[in-house]
DNA sequence: AACAAATACTACTTGCAAGTATTATTTAAT
DNA sequence: ATTAAATAATACTTGCAAGTAGTATTTGTT
């Protein structure tokens, strides 16, 4: 029941970018921070660049910058955009699909714990993940 | 938001042979209704046995059966068995713990949809599983 | 005793996410 | 122009879950 790495690294790096959202950021300052690989979080910063949440500056006093108002950005589009959101909409024994016509015992609870997932991811703006930290214990 | 795919083996395999929960099952019988590959099927359920859900019949006309009730065995023992529920429990965001002192936005929502899921394995026993078809799709 | 049919054990292979290394490109400052 | 500091791209390595292969052991049937 967790999010990937990779998801979770996402969130994270924007969430602290969030706090300064009209600032340059860059993956030094991101990587010192946050404690994430070096290499690993560039790739990444990469991926979200191409997928227009921020974008990036390159060259000298280069770094990243949001596109947008971090009111309009969703936790729910960030692991759409790094895992697809297909990747936790499953069925929770890995099939392919729920069917709401065969279910088995824990379909039914499943899939409204599944909407309730569904629906946090939904809601939660990278601005409103910002107001809080999210430090790595 | 899915179990690994051993612990969905497991509840498969738990789930069929609890619709005939006093017979003797076979690892070729499981493997041959339950589309699971052959070795990995064995391997596991030599752990499920060691976990004690069922026992081991060895030799000719050997096989597997339970060894107490089926509506004493519930999801959550069998998850936590073969993989361990910390797996399932932690953080969202993959960090160690969820500190309810320091919350991050998704902390307060997340912890509540995971107590749902919790509740979902601890309250679902095999025997109801059983119940309905838990087939490959 | 020999055989057949089952489980148990150990080691190897594969696939994928995560992590690392290297080199190329861009651009401000000098 | 040169340099320095940043991002971009590509390829390689590692770690772990999943899958596979082969051999050993157990036990009922003949
Ligand atoms: S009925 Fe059960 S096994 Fe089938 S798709 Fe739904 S949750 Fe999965
Ligand atoms: S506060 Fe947020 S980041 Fe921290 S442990 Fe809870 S869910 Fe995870």
């Amino acid at each position: 029941m967790k999010l990937s790495k990779t998801a979770d690294y996402s969130l994270r790096i924007l969430s602290f970018m969030a706090k300064k959202p009209d600032e340059l950021h860059t993956a030094k300052e991101l990587v010192d921070k946050l404690n994430i690989s070096d290499k690993y979080l560039r790739r990444l910063m990469t991926k979200l660049s191409k997928s227009g949440f921020i974008k990036s500056v390159q060259g000298r006093e280069g770094g990243y910058r949001f596109t947008k108002p971090t009111e309009q950005i969703f936790v729910s589009q960030i692991i759409d955009a790094v895992d697809g959101l297909d990747k936790y909409m499953g069925c929770i024994l890995g099939f392919g699909a729920c069917s709401d016509d065969n279910p088995c015992a824990l379909h039914k609870k499943w899939a409204l714990v599944r909407t309730d997932i569904m629906n946090l991811f939904k809601t939660t703006s990278i601005a409103e993940m910002a107001q809080k930290d999210v430090q790595k214990i």
